[in-house]
DNA sequence: CTATCGCACTGTAGT
DNA sequence: AGTGCGATAG
């Protein structure tokens, strides 16, 4: 352990030995976090702490995962008892123990959000509320974001402000969608991925005894990534840590990038509020960037106003220059950062795999990919569809689960008539009615099919609930592969893939037989304690892209990702592209959330990536929808300090410079035919650049609406003129909602540091 | 019950 | 432009 301890800095050395009572770590960007982590566990184990009475929560499987074999490492089986997992994995595992206390079957089955939007579907048309109004996806996020605030369906139905702002964005009905929601995830004995969350505060609430067995047990609680963690987290992790105060979290607010679903970075920001005795450790030394990498970032990051007060610095070499790209296109774009990898790799001997090229948006990736196809350049794509999202593997999991459990709503309605057996639509709903008017389960409605509905149809019904009885007891008797393979193949999923022999047909029939072959391992796995169907499925819900295999032997291959996915790896050089206004800062964004801190801090997570070279770039085209638009340079390109930067003379492959191009071509009416440009619209009243600094009005402090009143005038650079027309000031959110004269309304958060009153 | 047409969407991400 | 889902027609 000494040894260990000598090669850490002093404050990296603080944190690791500083076990007993509140602690927070700030971690720069790499300033080694990692690695204190793990020490810092390892510490507690040589110490004599049992490694069972020691929980560590992490945001990915993957980051538990690789902590957990670090640690193996350090100190060999010691390790094994931890308690390492994602808040949804480890407390999934307490809820499956104590399910039966709230009312749920512990085989209880996990809806993805798939499987919650489609029950909110079929609630909105029962309700028969307007689909335009009430968009799946905005109900699911109100939905989720009160779970995430520990708001019951009844809470919300009583809460006012909640209510009065529902009712002004003309969706009354959303406390009562949320409520029949709840009910009807309850009656199918199944949780969303809230409710993993929301439930276990719940049953610590409901059961003091359940929560005092749990704050005995761990008595020392770690928490990585703490800026991106949501208020029910902070609830649990705050009553879990009640009794023993051992609680640890790491955490950089300088990278909290996950505001957009539901992250609170006031918790890392107001922990200090919640353990008086708490001790901070700031590790603000970077030991992987160059000089100019880790001062651009900081020139960036200081125009953030809301951030504890940090200096990450390094004793890395100057380094070169950034490198800042002017293309005419995107997919010009694309040939410049391929070319230039090729050139960069062979000038330093770099591998591909030191490359990797970040963007804001997925659909950014198709550019990227088509350039470095033709100079054979081999690359992976991080992120997109994950194993377990595939249609063929999603149906043979739905048979799984309902097997498992008869109650499972939205897996019923996957495997009924697939592969078609004759029962439609019509079929199910009259079934769907008959159970309820006789307040019976469908599962109990469908055995007695013959009562009401004699016939064939009746005949293919009972065939269906024969058939998963049969599965029933496979389950019951036989291992989870063999009962698994039985399943696959008497549903007939099997056979209908099988008679498919176009390409995508066999390569969903190979995968099917790679989700069995998954099944295998698992039931093989002798260090398992359960490996029944059910455990396996708990396991797989809780799953993801990254958590995935890479199963490839040549992993020499440039990496594609957004930057979201990039946060906590290293490349040599890195490739930000897309630096364009409106895509990165995401116009989106900016509309709804607070406002561009979270961009920025994005863009700060992009960078500091780069070990040795980063190199920015932006298009001054761009197709989007199959149309060509126009592009401006983004905002954050002028923040940098300019020291930092380097234009280089030639941009364009074509030896024209870009501003020629983009002119050549509107002249000419647009290019050839089947362009068609899009024109930016021009800017609404404010200054003609676009860029200009907006300087707020001097009676006016962002972030304080309280001098906002209602039939005010008021000015945003992004949105232009508008009115004041409602304000509340309940809890700890203050809102104003402004009519803008050409957008209509927009509910701002905090984007107030840009709106002048007139 | 199935096939086809038309419309809407197109945002970052983990569980 | 392309896809995927939902509604409607057959």
């Amino acid at each position: 352990m000494e040894k260990l301890l000598a090669g850490l800095n002093e404050p990296q050395r603080e944190a690791v030995l500083h076990t007993e009572g509140p602690l927070m770590i700030i971690a720069g960007a790499g300033s080694g976090k990692t690695r204190v982590l793990t020490f810092r566990i390892a510490h507690l184990l040589a110490k004599g702490v049992d490694a069972f009475n020691i929980l560590s929560l992490t945001f990915t499987n993957k980051a538990a995962r690789e902590m957990k074999e670090r640690i193996e490492k350090l100190v060999g089986t010691d390790a094994r008892n931890l308690w390492m997992g994602t808040f949804h994995s480890v407390f999934a595992r307490i809820l499956r123990a104590e399910a039966e206390k709230l009312g749920y079957p512990s085989n209880f089955s996990v809806y993805d959000t798939d499987d919650s939007k489609s029950l909110l579907r079929s609630i909105i048309n029962e309700m028969q509320l307007d689909d335009k109004l009430y968009k799946v996806n905005g109900v699911l996020s109100r939905i989720s974001s009160a779970k995430n605030r520990l708001i019951t369906p009844n809470e919300y139905l009583n809460n006012p402000i909640l209510m009065s702002d529902d009712e002004n964005a003309n969706r009354p009905k959303l406390g009562l969608i949320y409520k029949a929601y709840a009910e009807r995830c309850f009656k199918a004995g199944c949780m969303d991925f809230d409710d993993l969350l929301f439930n276990t505060c719940k049953l610590f609430h409901l059961h003091p005894d359940v929560l005092n067995k749990y704050q005995r047990r761990f008595k020392y609680i770690m928490v990585d990534e703490y800026q991106d963690t949501n208020y029910v987290q902070y609830m649990i992790t705050r009553q879990l840590s009640a009794i023993n105060n051992n609680i640890c979290v790491v955490g950089d607010d300088a990278q909290s990038i996950y505001a957009f679903r539901g992250a609170d970075i006031s918790n890392i920001l107001n922990f200090e509020k919640d353990y008086p005795d708490l001790y901070v450790v700031k590790l603000e030394q970077n030991y992987r960037s160059t000089k100019n990498i880790v001062h651009l970032a900081n020139s960036v990051i200081k125009h953030n106003q809301a951030q504890l007060r940090k200096d990450v610095w390094t004793d890395n070499e100057e380094g070169n220059l950034i490198e800042l790209i002017k293309a005419t296109s995107d997919n010009e774009e694309g040939r410049i950062v391929a070319q230039s990898i090729f050139e960069e790799k062979n000038q330093n001997h770099w591998k591909n795999a030191d490359f990797a090229i970040l963007y804001r948006t997925n659909a950014q990736s198709r550019a990227m990919e088509e350039a470095l196809r033709r100079l054979n350049i081999p690359y992976k794509i991080i992120g997109g569809l994950s194993f377990y999202q595939r249609k063929e593997i999603k149906d043979l999991i739905a048979y799984l689960r309902y097997t498992v459990n008869h109650n499972d709503e939205e897996a019923f309605k996957r495997i009924i008539n697939y592969p078609k057996r004759g029962i439609g639509d019509s079929t199910v709903s009259k079934i769907v009615v008959t159970a309820v008017d006789n307040g019976v389960s469908i599962w109990e409605a469908m055995m007695n099919i013959e009562r009401f509905m004699p016939g064939r149809v009746a005949n293919a019904v009972t065939e269906f609930t024969d058939l998963v009885r049969g599965f029933e007891l496979a389950v019951q008797t036989k291992d989870a592969y063999d009962a698994a393979n039985q399943i696959a193949k008497e549903s007939g999923i099997l056979k209908e893939l099988y008679e498919d022999k176009t390409v995508e047909g066999m390569a969903r029939y190979e995968n099917l037989q790679e989700l069995l072959n998954a099944i295998k391992e698992f039931a093989e796995d002798k260090e398992r304690e359960d490996r029944t169907i059910g455990a396996f499925l708990q396991e797989v819900s809780l799953l993801t892209t990254t958590d995935e295999k890479d199963g490839e032997e040549n992993n020499d291959k440039v990496t594609l990702m957004t930057i979201h996915m990039a946060k906590g790896l290293e490349f040599k050089q890195v490739y930000v592209v897309g630096m364009e206004e409106d895509l990165f800062p995401s116009q989106m964004m900016m509309q709804s959330r607070a406002d561009l801190e979270e961009e920025r801090r994005l863009f700060y997570v992009a960078v500091t990536r780069a070990e040795k070279k980063l190199t920015l770039s932006y298009a001054l085209t761009r197709y989007k929808y199959g149309r060509l638009h126009q592009c401006e340079p983004s905002r954050f390109l002028q923040e940098i300090d300019a020291r930092y930067l380097y234009v280089p003379k030639k941009t364009s492959q074509q030896d024209m410079m870009a501003d020629d191009y983009f002119s050549a071509m509107t002249k000419l009416g647009g290019p050839q035919s089947g362009f068609n440009i899009k024109r930016k619209e021009p800017p609404k009243p404010t200054p003609a650049a676009g860029m200009a600094e907006h300087v707020p009005s001097p009676n006016f402090k962002p972030s304080d609406t309280s001098l906002l009143k209602a039939g005010q005038r008021v000015e945003h650079p992004k949105f232009g003129f508008g009115e004041v027309v409602m304000i509340d000031t309940g809890g700890n959110e203050k809102k104003a909602k402004i009519m803008f004269d050409t957008v209509g309304e927009k509910t701002l958060l905090l984007s107030f540091a840009k709106l002048m009153i007139l």
